[in-house]
DNA sequence: TCAAATCCCATTGACGCCCAATATTGCCCA
DNA sequence: TGGGCAATATTGGGCGTCAATGGGATTTGA
């Protein structure tokens, strides 16, 4: 078992830690992951969540465009700027902090969402709610498929 | 960890001083960066910050320009002429000088802002902004790809 | 001589580190 | 199949250390 599988809400102590699911934890292990990044998702309020390999996939990907160059340089932003850097401690929990809050809007409970080799981290509420809008999107183009592409649905921001 | 990551807001004291965040004073030590330099960039109400390297990193940029045109020139002078040597005081602290607050147009708070080799100094309100900024050029970027990879191109969702 | 820069020390509060209590899970055996 | 036991996961909180900050004292330089 070295993959990233379902679904565990967890809650956010006094303190502002939360306990990585032990499940999760043994994938780390598994996956000699003992640095954790984590990065704001582009278009969700969500974030994943990783190993250095996470960022290095993205560096790699930075070091391909010229230097100088606006794509380049937005790239290095985004993965640089708006990353950060987790550290747990020896039970296995997580500071959970403003720039996380923020961003995902979370408030007392996190859901930890295994996404294969790596994971990502939602306020619950806002989980259920994207969930359902993929649900929702994937069932729509099924039925286009068979008529003609005609409306796509505005994507509406979570609420 | 070697890589400048992440974004923290300080704030400057009476005396015009701010704190260099402790994990930042962490990779500045595993780097050996003892001089810190600030050059303005270009098209940014911001401050690239790092050790002698960054210098290098300029020279490189300029001499890439072609010497026959006024630009090269023109950003020699700009670099050079206004770049700047930050001295941090024993705690850790830099002063913020007149050239920097009128460049990042920065009142009372600074944010800093990881880059991976490294660091960019902004005035929050304005790091927010340029940072919405880049997430949407890179969405869009994203979803041109995505649309192109496709090729029959199944609708993409507007944004 | 005054103002600004620098050095130094004190305070505060957050964070990391540790240990303990409790809950949950999985396993073994009758 | 059900109960009991052991291992492990989750949670709570104490405490020391260090980063962040404030401000006084001293030096520098115009």
């Amino acid at each position: 078992m070295d993959r990233f599988l379902s679904t565990a809400v967890m809650n956010i102590d006094a303190k502002g830690r939360v306990s990585v699911p032990g499940r999760f934890r043994q994938v780390l292990a598994s996956r000699h992951i003992q640095e954790l990044y984590a990065l704001r998702c582009l278009d969700m309020p969500a974030l994943d969540v990783g190993g250095p390999d996470l960022l290095d996939a993205y560096e790699a990907r930075i070091a391909s465009e010229d230097p100088f160059l606006q794509t380049g340089d937005d790239m290095s932003f985004f993965i640089h700027g708006d990353g950060d850097f987790l550290k747990m401690d020896a039970e296995g929990r997580l500071h959970v902090s403003d720039f996380i809050r923020k961003h995902a809007q979370i408030a007392d409970k996190i859901a930890f969402v295994g996404r294969g080799r790596h994971f990502q981290i939602w306020e619950p509420e806002r989980l259920a709610t994207y969930s359902a809008e993929v649900r929702a999107r994937l069932l729509k183009l099924r039925r286009s498929q068979l008529a003609t592409a005609a409306g796509g649905a505005p994507q509406g921001e979570p609420e």
